[in-house]
DNA sequence: ATTAATTTTCAATAAGTTTTGAAAATTCAA
DNA sequence: TTGAATTTTCAAAACTTATTGAAAATTAAT
């Protein structure tokens, strides 16, 4: 049994390798407030050399090809996988960023965008309250929501630095802060 | 009108402030996994200067008992909200912790637990395929898999140090990282 | 022990989200 | 143009997750 798995194990070994990756990608994204299949396109793109059309990755994923359209719309909109065109192919083909300094920089960059920044911003209205601020009920609830904000907009400050700078000076100094 | 709004306009701006307050803090939890009325039950218990029972959670937010009682407890487990007793009341009363450097500490260091240490631990397995790194495929599956592991492994690092340190020491070395 | 107050559980149901697939729209080669 | 290939849309269906509420369990005062 065993010596007889040359080539074939290995195939089997990368196909269930794979099967995994994309498996737990997926159930990671839903713990992120992204959907399963596009956590898991986005994982079959990420570890795949080439890029794959609508039918491959419906044929690998077992998914509706409306389904695929969808979520390569929104990989496409949050900067992770790119429409690329094959000369004198007809189909569209995406390809997903590899690196992942960037993928994770463009991750934080959109949720920033449509998150971070939004709650500040309110944040920083709802401290305006009127009221007596020796009244607990008014005091808590301005405490409260100046912690938030004043914690949200260091977070806010990192997160700039990190996206602004590029991948090897920011590698350089994590490495360097924290030994 | 405008000048019979003295006392009453204070107690409006608080309440709606409040409401707007919890109703986005849910919305926002959404976004990262958490769900929506445990996200609310939060900021309810964040902004209550006193401990609150079920029943006052209940009324506030509109929810059945059965709903209080089970996002509570997830909420304790998470370690982001203690039940207090108070002396000579029968029933058993809910806050939360106000400190919000330590709300994002506790955060992170569950988060930490649940998801990235299976995460990175399932990548390493991956990582060690077996294969001809030749192989395009192969090729490209174990070099995605390493970027992410050795990213999270960075990430990791840097979350542990924060988690260990304390309060005053994280803010005084963030501070003087970012200027 | 009894009883009333309170908390917990969990099956049923409601609400929300994702997926499908077929029809409509678009694209492009001939 | 025409029409075949391809992509997009979207209403309906499937699936998933959250919520209710009433019954069961627990707690503590008498």
């Amino acid at each position: 049994m065993t010596y007889l798995c040359g080539i074939k194990q290995v195939i089997m070994k990368l196909s269930e390798a794979k099967a995994q990756f994309i498996s737990s990608w997926g159930a990671f994204g839903t713990h992120w407030g992204i959907n399963r299949t596009m956590a898991q396109i986005h994982a079959l793109l990420l570890i795949s050399p080439d890029p794959l059309t609508q039918d491959d990755i419906m044929e690998q994923l077992n998914i509706s090809r409306g389904n695929v359209n969808m979520n390569t719309r929104d990989l496409v909109d949050w900067g992770l996988v790119d429409r690329v065109l094959i000369p004198g192919e007809r189909k569209e083909f995406f390809s997903a960023e590899k690196d992942i300094w960037k993928v994770a920089t463009q991750i934080i960059k959109e949720r920033k965008k449509r998150e971070l920044d939004p709650m500040l911003k309110l944040l920083g209205q709802l401290e305006k309250i009127e009221g007596d601020k020796k009244e607990k009920h008014v005091k808590q609830f301005v405490d409260t929501v100046s912690g938030i904000r004043k914690f949200g907009g260091q977070a806010d400050k990192m997160l700039d630095v990190m996206i602004k700078a590029d991948e090897s000076w920011f590698l350089g100094s994590l490495l360097r802060f924290f030994k």
